[in-house]
RNA sequence: UGCCUCAUGGUGUAACGGUAGCACAGCAGACUCUGAAUCUGCUUGUUAAGGUUCGAAUCCUUAUGAGGCAACCA
């Protein structure tokens, strides 16, 4: 990753979790390595609060010297596939993080986490239990009230071992039995009320195949991924913080067992810490609310432009830079916050304007004809790709009689400070020449149709020699050269920065309505030869990204990526 | 009405007992062959009340507000 996108910190400036991570290190506590883990479930796409957990786990191994795993906590067969598991690492490469060889599969050790519930069972610190979910819910209690003992719970471990076992081979029927640690009833923590730890479910894994009828729950099976794994420091979010003293309880099991791993003579013994999920303004973060907009179809699937996915984000053509950038800035703290999407998309811009190719294109076009032009003559302007970066080179943009410019570039009545084309006023064709309206042609209902006008043939590249100035620049195609071209305009999802927040409306009632528009735009003819998935900038309007599913050569499709800052339009509204 | 966590400008974060800073957003201006970018300047903040201290955003107490926990989900 290069330096120039870390955002410039003092040495006290850093964040609780890599305080924590240093004060370990300095402590001796992680054997010489730092280990993190990045730990998707396999069941859904990732989305940017995802990429946030991403550049944590990662960003923190790499910050240390360290190795950061990814492992799918696969656990739970019916809700997870090999295609999701390949989506994320397809995902996370692209976002530039690599695990080396630190890929795991929580699978791979259900034979261990077996193991280890056999061992409980024999310890008489797990029993089976008969109890059905209804009753289990009542035995349970409530936040505010203790709960009652199983009366299995007393069970001989050789029974319980039995009775494991035949779980296991497959002998009862989903929902019958399950094995629970045995802890503490009337604990104020439910999550220490004998949670369950292994459940009957006759699903084949996508993964381990039909080996398993039996599998973990996520409290029981995470920390001994992380033990087994060596992990140091495993980072979640915040909803998994009363779940912190059953990791410690398990990972205590595991010790006793003397299974944690030794490194460099040192027991690591992994810690859990949680930090805030990322909200963001205008968009809906939860893998079921995006699951709905996928499948009602409100939008076009799980990579639509418009969804907060990674692979959403990359068509929309987002890069991970920027992507990486907004993580480093939103910082991490243990307070439910909602970013302003405005940073994200600062983030872009900054990064896409270093980058994107400039070309000019007319999103609503009014054609304007140069009276004093030769009709039938096309010369060439030499235009830079990349004002910023002289090293883009020049590209020749055709140029004749009749143009196309924007609508919005004309007002027949001027408003104040408006510094574009009316009658009168010399403005500059970007990079080919000064040009004044004389006057416009107007269909019946009074809309303007044509505007009229000269060039100054003594600014043909966009100066004139005598030095003078003008106040305003715009952009423009040749009209006998323009390449038609679908242009989506995509905007904001939602009407309202929290969807979510009205607990009296369902967020579906916010959808944007204007959140696409599609138009033809036209536009210079290098604009054509952008490859899919290729970002340029259409000067003065935006960031437009060639479609990776449906931009073809002959014709292309592009996608609004992001729009420039637009002052003027603020000003119109003063 | 149990347990856990959190609270700094509009937004997000920093300051770890010693001058409340940075970024985004907003506003004003300069510059400009993109009304972009760049540059300058500005507005706005420690939830409240007590306490400890020479000194509190920071430590303590209480209150208030927000979030989490009652899947055989993760």
């Amino acid at each position: 990753m290069s330096d120039e996108h870390k955002t410039v910190e003092s040495d006290t400036s850093r964040h609780f979790l890599k305080q924590w991570i240093a004060e370990d290190v300095a402590a001796g506590k992680t054997g010489g390595q730092v280990v993190t883990r990045f730990p998707p479930e396999p069941n859904g796409y990732i989305h940017i609060g995802h990429a946030k957990a991403i550049c944590i786990d990662f960003g923190m191994a790499q910050e240390f010297g360290g190795q950061c795993n990814l492992r799918m906590d696969d656990t739970n067969p019916s809700k997870e596939s090999d295609e999701y598991a390949e989506s994320i690492k397809q995902d996370i490469r692209w976002l530039g993080f690599d695990w080396g060889d630190g890929f795991y599969s929580a699978a791979n050790l259900f034979d261990k986490m077996y193991e280890i519930a056999e061992n409980l069972i024999g310890r008489g610190q797990a029993y089976v239990c008969d109890l059905t979910q209804e009753q289990w819910k009542e035995y349970r209690g409530i936040p505010t009230a203790p709960g009652k003992e199983s009366p299995t719970r007393d069970r001989a471990p050789a029974e319980n071992l039995a009775l494991f076992r035949r779980m296991k081979a497959g002998e009862f029927a989903d929902g019958t039995l399950c094995l629970r640690a045995k802890i503490d009833m009337s604990s104020p923590n439910i999550h220490f009320r004998d949670p369950v730890i292994y459940r009957i479910m006759h699903v084949p894994h996508y993964h381990a195949g039909d080996t398993w009828c039996i599998y973990p729950m996520y409290d029981f099976a995470h920390p001994i991924e992380d033990a087994y794994e060596g992990v140091t420091h495993s980072m979640c979010t915040l909803e998994f913080e009363v779940h912190r003293p059953l990791y410690d309880w398990v990972i205590d099991r595991m010790d006793e067992m003397g299974l944690l791993v030794v490194r460099n003579g040192v027991k690591i013994r992994p810690q859990q810490r949680e930090f805030a999920r990322l909200n963001l303004s205008y968009t809906v973060m939860s893998k079921r609310k995006l699951l709905q907009l996928v499948q009602e179809k409100r939008v076009d699937g799980w990579d639509d432009p418009r969804m907060p996915t990674v692979c959403g984000l990359r068509r929309r053509g987002y890069t991970p830079e920027a992507i990486r950038d907004f993580c480093e800035r939103i910082g991490v703290s243990k307070y439910e916050s909602q970013t302003d999407v405005a940073l994200l998309e600062y983030c872009l811009r900054d990064d896409l304007n270093k980058r994107a190719l400039r070309r000019m294109a007319v999103l609503d076009p009014v054609k304007v004809v140069i009276d004093n032009y030769p009709e039938g003559r096309t010369e060439y302007a030499e235009a830079q790709n990349n004002p910023d970066d002289p090293a883009a080179g020049t590209r020749q943009v055709p140029f004749g009689r009749e143009l196309l410019i924007e609508r919005e570039d004309f007002m027949e009545v001027p408003a104040k400070k408006f510094f574009r084309v009316t009658p009168g006023q010399e403005v500059r064709l970007r990079a080919a020449c000064f040009f004044t309206c004389t006057h416009v042609v107007k269909d019946a209902a009074g809309a303007v149709t044509e505007i009229h006008g000269t060039y100054d043939p003594d600014s043909k590249g966009g100066n004139a020699s005598d030095g003078r100035k003008v106040k305003g620049t715009i952009h423009w195609v040749s009209a006998a050269h323009a390449v038609p071209l679908t242009v989506r305009l995509y905007d904001r999802l939602f009407t309202v920065s929290d969807p979510m927040g009205d607990e009296t409306r369902d967020f579906l009632t916010f959808l944007n309505p204007e959140s696409l528009k599609t138009v033809t735009a036209f536009a210079e003819p290098a604009v054509a030869e952008a490859l899919p998935g290729q970002t340029v900038q259409f000067e003065r309007v935006g960031y437009f990204c060639a479609d990776t599913r449906e931009s073809v050569p002959g014709k292309p499709v592009f996608n609004r990526t992001v729009t420039l800052k637009d002052s003027w339009t603020k000003e119109t509204k003063k």
